[in-house]
RNA sequence: GCGCCCGUAGCUCAGCUGGAUAGAGCAUCCGCCUUCUAAGCGGAUGGUCGCAGGUUCGAGUCCUGCCGGGCGCGCCA
């Protein structure tokens, strides 16, 4: 429908080019927006605002002469000139509703488009440390990064979802002396206890598995303990596995399933870290200082050099990091988003830098990032603390137990990145209409519910057929319904291009409450077939979009309450 | 101190690449079930868009400086 009015007004602007009020040499691309107020009609452009300078006139003016040379369609009724010169596109009712065959005929296709052509791109989320249970933080990563694939994918990409696992490092040795610890039945308080060990319970529950001989079964591995406190080598490989183990069973409760788990330890055994050690010093962006090496990050844009090789010989963790980056590029993925949280956002600049300095032609801001800030936990309007090395913290566990996996991925999805979330415990677990989940899925079942009805009646409703004559449908909610239906495509192809998921919790909020509004004002099962059949055709549109939407949250559209 | 993010109604938040009179939900107040699920709907109240400048036909949106909050500033990740 849009498109329409821009090809109208293309044309137009396309003749007054070709009579001279407009310079030939200039390029004019109307942009055609919804409008807030219905008074404005359906969509408005204020391409003449835009071009008035360039046209030598009055914005009004330059409106009038577009409008005098806009072709004749059918689908527009009226246009106006309001304001300083904005132009208003009032469409027919009939054109309106055009999309609700549409909706039908495309059934769970509806929304997605080819924009992608099939490139290859590669998200990486969560990439938790095999060091704790994931916590809340780490959901709102697989919130966001999943849904974000899932938008990805509908807009035509081949997505691949991938994990980062860090098994090796600093913060490895760190987990295996806390357990050892633990093991040796130390606690934190103790003088031994090692500086910054992990001081959760959960530690205990891995040092009595190892103690007991248990054999954990990860994705990828399966690990026995061997009972012995002393060897530390046998207590981080079990210890990894079980936290692994646990971090699958997280993913698994949340629906949030991986292409690709990638081990640091796989660079280092495949001997990237050093190729890329290597290369860095080839290019002579390397030097020793203070017993370390040094990378000159501060050549693309870092505020100063960066420790690449520890004095100890160990590498610190970004060098593997530009390594994995690297690989991932010569995986051919030209597009990468990393989603972060924001505590990291300093790491950016670092691997971006590290790629430079490898001149490999990897372009300049490559990969993309999207960072999100840090979440609240509230429940009776007390923040719960989240500490990870206190260990009295949310685990994503915790709440999807507690308020459903729905309710979880919904709420933890639905706040822009950028802005920091409060989860509130009390408000995701309601089941009234403050709640936006049950607001939703509820709009959805009462839409089973009517046919159910219907069926009942012995009349049964293909869920993908388009029956009745549409045009019967001329009420207000009708049409508002129709056009919020419209704005589905578009709000696809936006929310993944601007790396926006919380775009379609907004969009389906607003979708549900004017299904609700409509539902209460007019009966759909109406003595009259033919409306009643138009009615449902509408109601099986509006159902067919709450299903798309929230498959793309993957959140479930149930059919009953 | 430096860097990144945020500041919009009492609360939680939208505001789509600057566009018309700044929008929802909750809370508060007033209404609606002999009608397809009231887990719902309608109406009312509620704002100097943190503050001050600047850019232009037009700024919640862009620029600068302050104020307030979060995060980061490791040879941790």
């Amino acid at each position: 429908m849009k498109e329409i009015v821009t090809e109208l007004l293309q044309s137009a602007l396309a003749t007054l080019q070709s009579e001279g009020t407009l310079p030939a040499d200039m390029a004019f691309a109307p942009q055609v927006g919804n409008t807030k107020d219905k008074a404005h009609g359906d969509y408005a452009c204020n391409i003449a605002l835009v071009a008035a300078k360039a046209a030598g006139c009055p914005p009004r003016q330059l409106a009038e002469m577009l409008i005098d040379r806009l072709p004749a369609s059918s689908a527009v009724d009226k246009v106006d000139i309001a304001g300083p010169g904005f132009i208003n596109f009032f469409m027919s009712t009939s054109s309106a509703f055009e999309i609700v065959a549409t909706i039908l005929d495309q059934g769970h296709g509806f929304g997605r488009n080819e924009s992608g052509k099939g490139e290859s791109v590669q998200v990486e989320f969560v990439s938790a440390n095999p060091t704790g249970p994931l916590h809340v933080g780490h959901g709102r990563g697989a919130a966001i990064g999943d849904c974000l694939c899932r938008l990805l994918d509908a807009n035509g990409y081949k997505v691949t979802r991938e994990f980062y696992y860090n098994d090796a490092g600093a913060q490895i040795n760190n987990l295996t002396l806390s357990v050892q610890a633990r093991a040796k039945n130390l606690t934190p308080d103790h003088e031994s206890w090692p500086e910054d060990g992990y001081r959760g319970d959960y530690i205990i529950d891995v040092a009595n598995a190892y103690l007991a001989g248990e054999t954990v079964t990860a994705d990828d591995r399966e690990v026995t303990g061997k009972g012995d406190p002393e060897d530390q080598d046998a207590i981080r490989d079990f210890a990894v596995a079980y936290l692994r183990r646990e971090q699958d069973l997280d993913l698994k409760a949340f629906g949030v399933e991986f292409d690709v788990y990638f081990l640091e330890s796989s660079l280092y055994a495949d001997g990237k870290v050093e190729a890329t050690v290597e290369r860095l010093k080839e290019n002579g962006f390397t030097y020793e200082k203070d017993g370390a090496m040094w990378l000159m990050t501060t050549e693309f844009g870092d505020d100063k050099d960066r420790v690449m090789r520890k004095k100890d010989g160990g590498y610190t963790y970004f060098l593997p990091d530009v390594a994995y980056h690297l690989d991932k590029w010569q995986r051919g993925f030209t597009t990468v988003i990393n989603e972060q949280g924001a505590d990291h956002h300093s790491t950016v600049t670092r691997v971006r830098a590290g790629l430079q300095a490898l001149e490999s032609g990897i372009p300049k801001g490559w990969p993309d990032y999207v960072l999100h800030q840090m979440v609240m936990v509230t429940r009776s309007g007390q923040e719960v603390k989240i500490s990870k090395r206190a260990g009295s913290y949310v685990t994503l566990r915790d709440l999807i137990d507690e308020v459903g996996r729905d309710a979880t991925r919904f709420f933890l999805a639905a706040r822009r990145v950028d802005s920091q979330l409060t989860f509130d415990i009390d408000l995701a677990r309601s089941q009234t209409n403050e709640n936006p989940v049950y607001y939703i899925q509820y709009a959805h079942a009462r839409i089973c519910s009517v046919l159910r009805k219907l069926a009942d009646e012995g009349i049964a409703r293909n869920r993908s057929e388009c029956q009745g004559d549409l045009s019967l449908l001329t009420l207000d909610e009708e049409k508002d319904l129709a056009n919020q239906l419209a704005r589905y495509p578009e709000l696809i192809a936006n929310a993944a291009s601007q790396r926006e998921p919380h775009h379609l919790t907004h969009y389906l909020r607003e979708l549900a409450g004017q299904f609700h509004t409509y539902y209460n004002a007019h009966k759909v099962l109406v003595e009259d077939q033919a409306i009643r059949d138009a009615r449902i055709s509408l109601y099986l549109a509006v159902r067919q979009v709450i299903v798309n939407g929230l498959d793309l949250l993957g959140v479930s559209a149930p059919e009953e309450m």
